[in-house]
RNA sequence: GCCGCGUUGGUCAAGGGGUUAAGACGCCUCCCUUUCACGGAGGAAUCACGGGUUCGAAUCCCGUACGUGGUACCA
């Protein structure tokens, strides 16, 4: 049996949405475990629809997500160019082939034309009138046109398309790896277009040529498509043969709150739809990404590939490598699943605690120094970051929780301390600054005993005092253990922040 | 409208003729910690509906409802 081929064909269209990267992932997860090649290919046969920076987006996004193409444009390959742009003159040839066996035919309607027609046929029970069995006879082209007339509008060079001829009466059925046996009724499907005014193929044509020609082997997709799917089916029993036709899996869709995911439910529900940030260079607007919003990709790959699949045990947290293993395309659900925004961010989260913390901290430092605190001691800054990683569950969230280490507090959690002030613990925390100059190791356990035998020696509660040098050090009730915040800011800054608070607490 | 696909707690889901119908997220209670988390122990909550087939149906069959996709010279 030869070598498993599956391909990937996003239109540089836009962003990269959730549904697109769980149909990358997929198709790689799929390659990869056969050991077999990932191809990437560009679908960009309307120019109308294309956004320049839209490759290069997706190309960053595959980067990011960890899913490197063995053939792509950017890598290229033995199946070169891998942009339908580039091989625009491959298609027409096929296009021919059909109209001179009899299963596709010239078509010289105008928009106008065909607008009339979808006027003329509508009625309540049939919305929206399709170019087919039951209309093409009255159509302008090569089958109702006499063959001279049609020469001579092909050598005027009239704007025209081919079109496909649906059969009538037949049942179009293949099996598709997810859904098993799925069968249409070819007269209810339309003559779709296959090859453009312009020259260019559409996807229905372009698709078929280039899975032969590229010798692909399965082809996984949305289910979007599986309504087109008898069109894909008729050409490569028209063009190379059934036997030939890649296998194929029509993906569910992922769902937003209310139908289908959208880029609008991002902004209204505040979560990310896209990998990564996205800006529509036409409109300038911003979408925001899963990176940019601060997971991790090995998250997002993660949490992606468990919504409609899952390996029957009840293990949620996979790495790419264990996804590879584990993979199977029969435990894909058929049914769409609907995006839980909570349930990404606890994919996150057990990520951040189960990564190193160096895997993740150029990005952390980052955003501390865009939130302007000067990073200089990278050692001691990854400390603080594993200090505080089992509370954070977006990047983002690691500057609230420890910007306190870098910066004094300026105000108090009042509330808390002010029912426990008195003159006591000002005598106390002064004492405790005596015993803090006495320290020979400045650590979390000689700091804890020398504020444990403090406390028992001026007979009051460790507890309250404890509470208190916490909002000392912090400014509020939160964070790691306070003895290793005071071990961690230092000597000299415990100090500085027990005495500024205490002057600042005299005032009750 | 027509065609395709689907339907297990709020969400993701296991289970595919006999189960007390797993597990996870979220929610609630308690423990731990005089902080916030993490962790631990509990709790509430489900087989869309109606018919069959069967001793027995979440599971098989048929309808219905609902959801979703397609119905473009877009992919």
């Amino acid at each position: 049996m030869s070598k498993v081929r599956v391909r990937f064909a996003p239109s540089p269209t836009g962003g990269l949405h959730l549904g697109g990267v769980r149909t990358v992932l997929y198709n790689y997860l799929f390659a990869k475990k056969q050991g077999g090649d990932f191809v990437v290919r560009i679908e960009d046969t309307d120019q109308t629809r294309f956004v320049a920076g839209a490759e290069d987006y997706i190309f960053n996004c595959l980067t990011w997500c960890g899913m490197e193409p063995d053939e792509s444009p950017l890598t290229g390959g033995p199946f070169a160019p891998y942009r339908q742009s580039e091989r625009k003159e491959s298609y027409r040839q096929y296009a021919e082939q059909l109209i001179k066996d009899g299963f596709a035919y010239y078509a010289f309607d105008t928009p106008q034309e065909l607008e009339k027609m979808r006027n003329d046929f509508k009625t309540a029970e049939n919305p929206s009138p399709q170019y087919d069995g039951n209309v093409r006879m009255q159509m302008k082209n090569s089958l109702t046109l006499p063959a001279d007339e049609v020469k001579k509008l092909l050598a005027e060079n009239t704007r025209h398309v081919v079109r496909i001829k649906m059969p009538a009466g037949e049942t179009i059925s293949f099996t598709d790896m997810i859904h098993q046996e799925v069968s249409f009724d070819s007269s209810l499907v339309d003559d779709k277009v296959l090859l453009k005014a312009d020259g260019m193929p559409t996807y229905h044509l372009a698709v078929v040529v280039d899975d032969f020609l590229m010798q692909i082997t399965h082809a996984f997709r949305g289910e979007e498509w599986l309504s087109s799917a008898p069109v894909h089916v008729l050409l490569w029993k028209y063009l190379f043969g059934l036997d030939k036709m890649p296998q194929w899996a029509h993906l569910p869709l992922i769902m937003g709150p209310s139908g289908k995911l959208s880029k609008r439910d991002g902004a209204k529900y505040g979560f990310p739809v896209f990998a990564m940030n996205w800006t529509d260079p036409k409109t300038n607007e911003l979408t925001e990404g899963f990176k940019e919003r601060g997971f991790l990709p090995e998250a997002f790959i993660n949490l992606l590939a468990v919504l409609g699949w899952n390996d029957g045990t009840e293990q949620e947290i996979f790495s790419m490598d264990e996804l590879i293993e584990k993979f199977s395309i029969d435990k894909v659900h058929k049914a769409g699943a609907k995006f839980d925004f909570e349930k990404a961010k606890w994919f996150n989260h057990e990520w951040i605690k189960k990564l190193p913390v160096s895997n993740y901290l150029p990005r952390v430092k980052e955003i501390f120094e865009q939130k302007g605190i000067v990073i200089n001691d990278e050692n001691h800054f990854a400390k603080i970051v594993e200090l505080v990683k089992e509370r954070c569950t977006l990047l983002p969230d690691f500057f609230d929780q420890a910007v306190f280490f870098y910066q004094t507090p300026v105000t108090y959690d009042e509330a808390s301390v002010k029912p426990k002030w008195d003159d006591a613990k000002q005598d106390f925390f002064a004492a405790f600054i005596n015993s803090c100059n006495n320290i020979t190791d400045w650590d979390v356990n000689s700091i804890e005993t020398a504020f444990k035998n403090l406390a028992t020696e001026k007979n009051i509660k460790v507890g309250e005092l404890q509470m208190i040098l916490r909002v000392m050090l912090v400014g509020s009730k939160m964070g790691p253990g306070v003895f290793i915040i005071a071990e961690t800011i230092g000597l000299a800054e415990t100090i500085n922040r027990i005495e500024k608070a205490s002057i600042y607490f005299s005032q009750f």
